[in-house]
DNA sequence: ATCGTACGCTACCGATTTTGTAGCATGCCG
DNA sequence: CGGCATGCTACAAAATCGGTAGCGTACGAT
């Protein structure tokens, strides 16, 4: 069964959950993204804010369970919340995790290109 | 079993085997990305190429399976490339896609602050 | 030549994670 | 009330990952 909520919290503090054993923030981090779907939820939500089941649809039907699960451990990073009204959005955080995740899109088209030309 | 090493160009090329279906370079980036140890790979080896051995040490000694099935991968899209005198190695696009990723460590660092001290 | 060592890599199998489907409880609005 | 969308969970099957062992090659030293 995964931790609760705080499993971001915790594994900044010491603990460890899977992956980096360390407890650097950068570990941490490039653990949490290497989970599926985590860096595409964010993705989906760089412009907008979306229903779970908006985001859903948006992330090719992905199961709702691993998405649950992926939304808790994002909420739990401070990187996305729940707004009653409009759904799951990202915070101030969140939108400062995107624009250093940004420059990715430019770099993806011109290796898309490459790859593809080969 | 997976998709020999031409998993990623497979993918690009209207193919899908998992994750995002569209074929789009971003969708098809971040699907890659949201598997363990392939961030990590690439930043572990931002600096300094390594031998897989060395790179297996820094990887909080990952397993052998997954750790060569993601060098693999990396591989087919170009982002590294095994020299046989000094080992696995960032390729010049490998190298520009870590300079889109490097503010990410800035970022962590604190986020990390942010999350310890709530 | 024969060790010893390190390399890249694979096989195997148990453990964990993800998928796919169904469904629950709540709230809202006609 | 009845219909509908929401956030979320249960559960079994499938896919992926972890941990250990070991193969074949290369290279340097003895």
């Amino acid at each position: 069964m995964p931790k609760p909520a705080s499993l971001v919290r915790n594994q900044l503090k010491g603990g460890h959950v899977r992956g980096s054993r360390t407890g650097r923030p950068i570990m941490v981090l490039l653990d949490l993204f290497g989970r599926r779907w985590c860096l595409r939820i964010l993705w989906e939500l760089r412009e907008q804010s979306m229903t779970s089941r908006a985001l859903r649809a948006a992330c090719d039907e992905a199961s709702p369970t691993v998405l649950n699960q992926r939304l808790k451990e994002l909420r739990a990073a401070g990187f996305i919340e729940l707004v009653p009204a409009s759904g799951y959005g990202l915070t101030d955080l969140g939108r400062e995790l995107l624009v250093t995740l940004l420059p990715l899109h430019r770099f993806a088209e011109r290796w898309g290109k490459a790859i593809k030309s080969q």
